[in-house]
DNA sequence: GCTCGATTCAAACGCCCGTTTGAATCCATC
DNA sequence: GATGGATTCAAACGGGCGTTTGAATCGAGC
C-alpha cells in the first residue's frame, strides 16, 4: 500500500516527472504515463484538464516552493547585512542553494526535476515559455536587485547580459545532460557529487559577474568572409 | 525557380532546419515538413532513410564545418605564437568566432541552426546524445590541451567542469532561447546584436575561467534540512 | 441504507503519425 | 528512340495519439 495507497493525482504527477525527463513531453504519451502511474486512461485529462495542464502541473510543484525558497534565502540574508550590500557569491548562495537541496531530496523529485526543468528552458512551445517567464518574474526581479547593489560598477543592461550567461551555465549542469560527454571519465564517485558541483559553480560565476567590463578590442570579428 | 529549383535534398534540411527549431523534433510532423518543402511525402524516407536521419544530417551539415573552422582557428592561434601558450581569451576567439559566424551567416541556417543544436544538447533521446558525443569529441579534445596551458593552476579535474559551465552558458546564448525572457526591455536594436552579446560572453567566460580554486568554506549547506 | 457528487473505468471517436509500396515519370546513355 | 536506373508520386498500411463519453463504482452525510 506504501507506494501505492497515494492518491492519483500525485500517482500522475510523479510519473509525469519520471517520463517527462526520459523521454521530453511530445515523446511521451498520456498511455504510458497513465499505465506506467496504475491509474485510468482518463484521469489525466480528468484531473488535469490536459497533458499541457499536467506538464505545467509538474514544474509548479516544484518550482514554487523552490524559487519560494531563493526569495526567502536571499532576504534573510539581507536582514543579516542589515542594509549594507551582500556580496556577489553570498547572492549565488541564496540562488543555488535551494536548487541543490532539490535535487538531493528524492522526495521532491531530486535530479529528475531538475532535468525536466533544463528542458524546458529549450523548449520553443509558447505555452511552456510564457509558463516559466510567469514563474520566475519575481524571483528574477528581486535577485537583479540584489546584483546590482553588490555590483555597481555594471550597468543594468551589462548584468542582465550576465545573469542570461548565468542562468545558461546553471540550467545545463543542473540539468546534467552534459550533451557532450566532458565529464566521462572525471567523476570516480557519485557521491556528494552535487555539493562538489555547486562548490565549483559558484566560484566560476561569481568571477564572471564580478568581470571588469569587456574590451572592445578582445574579440575581433572578420566581418567580410 | 531561385528558390526552389535547389535540389530535394537540400530543400527537405532547409525546411527540417526551420521547422525543427520551431516546433522540436518530435513535434514536427513528416507530412508538414515534406509540404512545407514542397516535395512528396516519401522522399524524406527515399532520400535520408528515415525520420531520425534526417535530424542527424540536419545537424551535420552545419556542425561539420563549424567545428573544423574552430579547430582550423586554434591551430593558426598557436602557430602564430611560436609555443608559448595562449591566453585565455583567444582560446575562447577561437571558439566563439566560428559560432557567431555561423550565426550571421543566413545561407548556412544562422540563428534558426543554433537553436536547433541549443535543444539537441538538452535532449535525452540517446541517438542524438551518441550523435552529438561523436560530433565535438575531436573539438572538445583540442580545446582541453589549450586550456590546459593557458591555465596551469587547474587541475584536469578541475578544468573539464569549468568547461562545462562554458559550454553551458554559450549554448544557452547561442540558442537565443532565454526562458525567462530576462532579455525583454534590454535589446533596443537587434542590429549587431549578436556581435554585442559574445563581446559580453567572452570576458564573463574568461574571468571565470581564470578564477581562483573554490574555497571550500564559501558555500555553505545546511545537510540536515 | 439511501442519496448524490466525486471518481474510476472500458470503450470508442476522429485524427495524424512514420513508413512502405508499386506504378508513373524523368533523363542520361547507348 | 529504346533502355534502365534514379527519382517522384498517390495511396495505403498498421498503429498510436489526446480526448470524450456514459455507465459503473465509491463513500461521506442524512
Amino acid at each position: 500500500m506504501d507506494a501505492l495507497s497515494q492518491d492519483t493525482k500525485t500517482r500522475i504527477l510523479d510519473a509525469a516527472e519520471t517520463l517527462f525527463t526520459e523521454h521530453g513531453f511530445e515523446a511521451t504519451s498520456l498511455r504510458s504515463l497513465t499505465s506506467a502511474a496504475g491509474v485510468n486512461l482518463a484521469a489525466v485529462n480528468y484531473h488535469f484538464g490536459s497533458k499541457e495542464e499536467l506538464f505545467q502541473a509538474v514544474l509548479t510543484r516544484r518550482l514554487d516552493p523552490m524559487n519560494q525558497e531563493r526569495i526567502d534565502l536571499l532576504a534573510q540574508y539581507e536582514r543579516e547585512a542589515g542594509g549594507k550590500p551582500l556580496t556577489c557569491e553570498k547572492i549565488l548562495s541564496a540562488m543555488l542553494i535551494p536548487a541543490l537541496k532539490l535535487s538531493r531530496d528524492p522526495r521532491r523529485g531530486g535530479k529528475d526535476f531538475l532535468r525536466v526543468l533544463g528542458r524546458a528552458y529549450a523548449d520553443p512551445a509558447p505555452f511552456i515559455r510564457n509558463f516559466l517567464s510567469a514563474q520566475y518574474a519575481e524571483m528574477i526581479s528581486r535577485f537583479k536587485d540584489a546584483f546590482l547593489k553588490a555590483l555597481p560598477h555594471l550597468t543594468k543592461q551589462e548584468l542582465t547580459w550576465r545573469l542570461h550567461f548565468v542562468m545558461g551555465a546553471l540550467s545545463y549542469t543542473l540539468a546534467g545532460t552534459d550533451a557532450l560527454k566532458l565529464m566521462a571519465q572525471v567523476m570516480p564517485q557519485d557521491k556528494d557529487n552535487d555539493e562538489m558541483l555547486l562548490q565549483r559553480l559558484a566560484p566560476f560565476l561569481a568571477a564572471g559577474l564580478k568581470a571588469p567590463l569587456g574590451d572592445t578590442k578582445k574579440l575581433e570579428l572578420v566581418a567580410g568572409d
